[in-house]
Parts: C-alpha cells; sequence; structure tokens
RNA sequence: GGAUCGGUAGUUCAGUCGGUUAGAAUGCCGCCCUGUCACGGCGGAGGUCGCGGGUUCGAGUCCCGUCCGGUCCGCCA
C-alpha cells in the first residue's frame, strides 16, 4: 500500500476508513497488553494502538526504537480516551501491518519539541535537529516569507533577477570571501557581500524595478546573530525619490505582517537620527517604552561633584518601578555598564521614595532640592529609580542607550508578541577617521548626500554635517533592512571619490565596471536590502538567526571545508584583500 | 588577533576545604502493567572527569601547557 494520508490529517470523520501512514517513531508507550507508538512526519503525529491479540504486529511493535521509519497500514479507529491537546487526538489507527522501512541508532539528543541537546550536538547532527516541531516550522515561515514577499513585489512590476555569485569585489567595506580559478592559477575569484553593483547596472540597462531574494557572503568572524553567509530580499527602483522608495516597502512589510501574522499597522513613524541618537542613544531605537534619555547637565554641574563638572554632558534615564533594586542589584548595573563592551567610568543612581523624597548615591555633594529637581527633569514618579552616566555628549547618549535595552529586557517591557516599526532617517554621509585622518563613507561610495546640500558637498563645506538620502527600517530595536538613495550623476561622483581620497585611477581600478554603465545614461536610482535571517527571526518569535541557517557554524568552519592542494597562507591571503583596498587608498 | 567563561555517563548538569567506591535527572536495556499521550512500577547497564605535564601521601578539584567550544572586543550594518 502506497502512503494514503500525512500523520497530521486524520480525524474522527476518517473512523472506519483503511488508511497507510509513513514515518518516524517518535515514541512507544508499552501498556502489556496493549502498545501505543506515535508515528510522526513533517505534518503532525499520529498514534497507532498495537493489541497484543495480534501477536505478530505486537512483537514488531516492541521491537520499535526511537527513529525507526515505519509504514503502517490498518483501520481508523475513535479512541477510547481522547487527546484534545493534538488535532490527531480523537483518533488512532487499529493496524493491519506494520513495516519497518528502516532502523535507527538512538539519536544522541531528544527529537522532540523541547530537546535536551546543546546548540553544538544539534549543529553536527543538523537532520536530526530539522525534524523537530520549531525547526520545520521556521524552515516553513520562511517559505512563506519568501513567497509572500514575490507575490507582493511581482504585483509592482519587480522583476527578481540573479546576479552572479563569482566577482570581482564588491564596495560594502567586509573581507571577500575568494574562490580560487583553476584556469587563471594565481587569480580569484570573490563572492559578493551584496549585488549591490549588479542591481544599479540593472537600473542603468533600464530593469526599472528588480529584486532578489539573495545570498551574500562576508569572510568575517563570527557573532551570535551573525553568519558568515546569510540571506538579503535586495531591492532597487529607478525614478524615484527617498518616499517613493519609503512608500513602496512600507507596503511590503504590512503585506507581510497581514499575511503572516494577520497584524496591521499604521504608518510608520520617520525619526532622523539626530533625534533617535538623542532622545534614545541608538540608531535603532526601540520605540515600544519610554526610558527616554533626559539631559541634566544645566543643573547637576555646579556642585563640587568633579566627575560632573569635568563632563560634557550629565543625562540619565528614569526606570520607572525600579527603586526597590537593591544595593546587590545597583552594583551589579555599575559592573555592567563598567565592563568593555559598554566602557563607562561609573553609574550614579537615585531613588524616587514613595513619599517623594530622593536618595542618592552622591547625596555627599546634592542636597533633596538638587535631587528632586533632577527627579522633575526626568518626570520620576515615586518608586522610580534615575540611572545617571557623564562623559562625552556622543559616548555618554550610546551608553545609556544600551543600558536603557537591558533594563527594559530585566524589566520584561521588550515582549516578543509586540512590534513597533521606525524608519529611521538622515544617517550622516560621511565619517571622519581620527586615525588616518580621512573620511569614510557611512553606507557605501554611492549613496548620495541629501539634494539640498549637493552644494555644500561640492564646496566640501562642512563635510561631518552633511546628510545621506540613507534610510533603514528598525523595529523593537532591531535593524531589519536599510539603502539610500544613489548618486547618479557623474561629477558628484567624483567628487564623492576625491572626498574618500580615491584617485581617479584607484577609483576606476576598482569601480570601473559601474563607472562604465554609468558613462550611457544612469536613471535616478535607489534600493533597499532586508536581511532575509532576521527577518524571519522576528517573525518566528526568535532571538536567534541560527535556526533559520542552512549549515550550521562549526561546519562553515571545518566539517564544509577541502584541503588545499596548495598551501595558502591565511595571513597572505589577508593581505591580498586588505592590500588591495589599502593601495587604492591613499592616505 | 585580544579578553573572558566553560569541557564530568548518550544528553543536560551537580560534585563543598584536595581525602573512602564520582552523583542526579533524562535517555538506553530487561521484566511487569487494559487507555497512555511528560504513562506508571521494579531492576540493570553506562565514566580514560577533553588531552599532556607538574605539585602532593593523595588531583574531577590546585598550577603550567595544549586542544575544542560559548560570549564579548577588534572586525562586521
Amino acid at each position: 500500500m502506497h502512503r494514503t494520508h500525512t500523520c497530521g490529517e486524520l480525524r474522527i470523520e476518517h473512523v472506519g476508513l483503511e488508511v497507510t501512514i509513513a514515518g518516524w517513531v517518535q515514541k512507544a508507550r508499552d501498556h502489556g497488553h496493549f502498545n501505543f507508538v506515535d508515528i510522526r512526519d513533517r505534518y503532525g503525529i499520529t498514534q497507532v494502538n498495537v493489541d497484543s491479540d495480534k501477536a505478530d504486529l505486537y512483537e514488531i511493535a516492541k521491537s520499535l526504537g526511537r527513529e525507526f521509519v515505519v509504514k503502517v497500514t490498518g483501520i481508523v479507529t475513535e479512541r477510547t480516551s481522547k487527546n484534545p491537546k493534538m488535532s490527531t487526538g480523537d483518533i488512532e489507527i487499529n493496524p493491519t501491518s506494520i513495516a519497518v522501512l528502516n532502523e535507527s541508532k538512538v539519536p544522541p539528543f531528544l527529537i522532540e519539541e523541547e530537546t535536551d541537546g546543546q546548540d553544538q550536538l544539534r549543529m553536527k547532527y543538523r537532520y536530526l535537529d530539522l525534524r523537530r516541531g520549531p525547526l520545520q516550522r521556521n524552515i516553513q515561515l520562511r517559505h512563506r516569507l519568501g513567497i509572500e514577499t514575490r507575490k507582493y513585489l511581482d504585483s509592482l512590476n519587480f522583476l527578481e533577477i540573479e546576479t552572479p555569485y563569482m566577482i570581482k569585489s564588491t564596495p560594502e567595506g567586509a573581507r571577500d570571501f575568494i574562490v580560487p580559478s583553476r584556469m587563471n592559477p594565481g587569480q580569484f575569484y570573490a563572492l559578493p557581500q551584496s549585488p549591490q553593483t549588479f542591481k544599479q547596472i540593472l537600473m542603468v540597462s533600464g530593469y526599472d524595478r528588480y529584486f532578489q531574494i539573495v545570498r551574500c557572503f562576508r569572510d568575517e568572524d563570527l557573532r551570535a546573530d551573525r553568519q558568515p553567509e546569510f540571506t538579503q530580499i535586495d531591492c532597487e527602483m529607478a525614478f524615484v525619490e527617498q518616499s517613493d522608495i519609503l512608500k513602496t516597502f512600507e507596503g511590503l512589510f504590512r503585506h507581510l505582517f497581514k499575511t503572516l501574522k494577520g497584524l496591521e499597522f499604521d504608518e510608520i513613524p520617520h525619526m532622523t537620527y539626530a533625534e533617535a541618537m538623542h532622545r534614545f542613544g541608538s540608531d535603532k531605537p526601540d520605540i515600544r517604552f519610554g526610558m527616554e534619555i533626559r539631559d541634566l547637565s544645566d543643573i547637576a554641574k555646579h556642585k563640587d561633584f568633579a566627575v560632573f563638572n569635568d563632563s560634557e554632558l550629565v543625562a540619565g534615564i528614569c526606570v520607572p518601578g525600579a527603586a526597590e533594586y537593591t544595593r546587590k542589584d545597583l552594583d551589579g548595573l555599575t559592573d555592567w555598564v563598567k565592563a568593555p563592551q559598554i566602557g563607562a567610568k561609573g553609574l550614579i543612581y537615585a531613588r524616587v521614595n514613595a513619599d517623594g523624597s530622593v536618595k542618592s548615591s552622591v547625596d555627599k555633594f546634592y542636597d533633596e532640592g538638587d535631587l528632586k529637581a533632577w527627579a522633575t527633569r526626568m518626570e520620576a514618579k515615586p518608586g522610580d529609580l534615575l540611572l545617571l552616566l557623564c562623559g562625552k555628549d556622543e559616548k555618554t547618549r550610546k551608553q545609556l542607550g544600551s543600558l536603557r535595552i537591558e533594563l527594559a529586557n530585566r524589566l520584561g517591557l521588550r515582549p516578543k508578541d509586540t512590534f513597533q516599526p521606525l524608519w529611521v532617517i538622515d544617517f550622516p554621509l560621511l565619517e571622519w577617521d581620527e586615525d588616518s585622518q580621512r573620511f569614510f563613507a557611512m553606507h557605501h561610495p554611492f549613496t548620495s548626500p541629501k539634494p539640498e546640500q549637493f552644494e555644500q558637498f561640492i564646496k566640501g563645506e562642512n563635510l561631518g554635517s552633511v546628510l545621506a538620502n540613507a534610510y533603514d527600517l528598525t523595529m523593537n530595536g532591531v535593524e531589519l533592512g536599510g539603502g539610500s538613495i544613489r548618486i547618479h550623476d557623474r561629477s558628484l561622483q567624483q567628487r564623492m571619490f576625491e572626498i574618500l581620497g580615491f584617485t581617479p585611477e584607484a577609483a576606476q581600478a576598482q569601480f570601473g565596471f559601474l563607472m562604465g554603465a554609468f558613462e550611457y545614461g544612469a536613471p535616478p536610482h535607489g534600493g533597499i536590502a532586508f536581511g532575509f535571517d532576521r527577518l524571519s527571526a522576528m517573525f518566528g518569535g526568535d532571538d536567534s538567526i541560527r535556526d533559520y541557517i542552512a549549515f550550521p557554524k562549526n561546519n562553515m568552519g571545518r566539517d564544509m571545508m577541502i584541503d588545499s592542494p596548495s598551501v595558502i597562507e591565511t595571513e597572505a591571503l589577508d593581505a591580498l584583500f586588505i592590500g588591495v583596498r589599502e593601495d587604492l587608498l591613499p592616505g
């Protein structure tokens, strides 16, 4: 008998039907007189009840181990004792035959909804982990995300166009993965860090709406939420301004949320980079809760407290209901902000008591009136806790931004089932690097300045204040994607290369392919790219993107590699690629 | 490349001040069980404490080295 049904579809109305199901043995519960065997496939679990009256079948059932592959034919029967927690919980199969299609070793970890295995083990046995419900649901979610993205963009005349993987290089700033060339010994291809140059060339070619769900490669060290190969929804549009792109992709976002989560959104608010840094100390603020940064410099720098007086900025956040934090909690927070990844020198705190009085860690220097003024400035209520940091303006705000997120996590203010998107716009175009004494492009060298600042840009006046025509889509404090309007005017592009320190020859060597295309009528254009892995992680309510990738990261590093017949020192390769870049950037 | 935490049963972990035979839970194996679905009961097997060296009467425990892994920094939108 062929399989007639999956393990997820039989219901009470199928009672009496003869069916054949196939799958893996989830678990067997032997009760002596009968043996319940759960059969699992991708669609669900169905219980088979093997009665000891059927001695031959009962013997087979007793021999089944976890993850044996079986095919069971039998009659769908109503259960005596039903299980409302299972979609197939009203029925069971009364078997007429059980065939063992394959045996299995005892798996190294539990293949159930909640596993007992840790990441490393689950990664080693990826094929077993992928049998588990949570991962199967993630894979399905990712599939739907791709389908709905294509449906929406297709409805707006976007074309999905593939671009090459073995290429010269892409201007994104990370280290390239390289592929040796057999035909040209000693030469290498790079794998794309993004299809950036190709999609811009497609705009020149007249495909005015392009998208691609595309793998990108960056040879940088790993982090928990960062993979060397990852997927982007990459898009580009011609004859558009910033507002057109925001509108179009706000629509994509709305479509994805509606079809995948059944959620509707109001118009997504816009916030400038400057405002986000000022109020939240982050370029991707989580705006679902308050705790905004308040400047106390003018009212906290008049006493004998040198630490404050010597600082450019004294500022703080008001943590609701946290006055009950113990000395130990606060010492812990102080250690937290002093850790290298935050880098604050210390933490000042003040509790607002139930009676409205304020008690601080700097009572030596400030009287009750001073402290109450702080509380008033920060709109603190009785029971709140004020946390203050000081130092250089920008750095202190970033530190407070990190502290704000940390406390919100501790206070449960960042639930996984509420969503608040935000466009962050008007990023700085250029970033001054003190070490090398030159400007770097904050995005990439084709990002356009804002049109009203073209003149300032050309003249080179106060270049640090020139804003980019760039935008990021942020949700719940996570950046989901970003993009920019590109420079399509040749003289503006030449100016950009000058400012970044490229000689014409160097610009030609690195970007000549695209520059050549730009000689033939490049339309105004711009684009955006979304992190596909991060998007599916957010839809799945999961912090980790690791559940969504095809191969584990330790495989990336080891099991997936082949030995090279000729030994190439990694340092030499590193120098080769970094070296090329440095050569092109006189400075 | 740097910092830091970890490596003990198939798995997840505990193991006190260096001291008798290294434990728990779960999984696995056997027997029993007529309605389980986190089944239950009884019994059992399972360990080169990552590896190498050192200190000591004695090392899972302390020291040095090394390998592997996590996290963070550098790096990377």
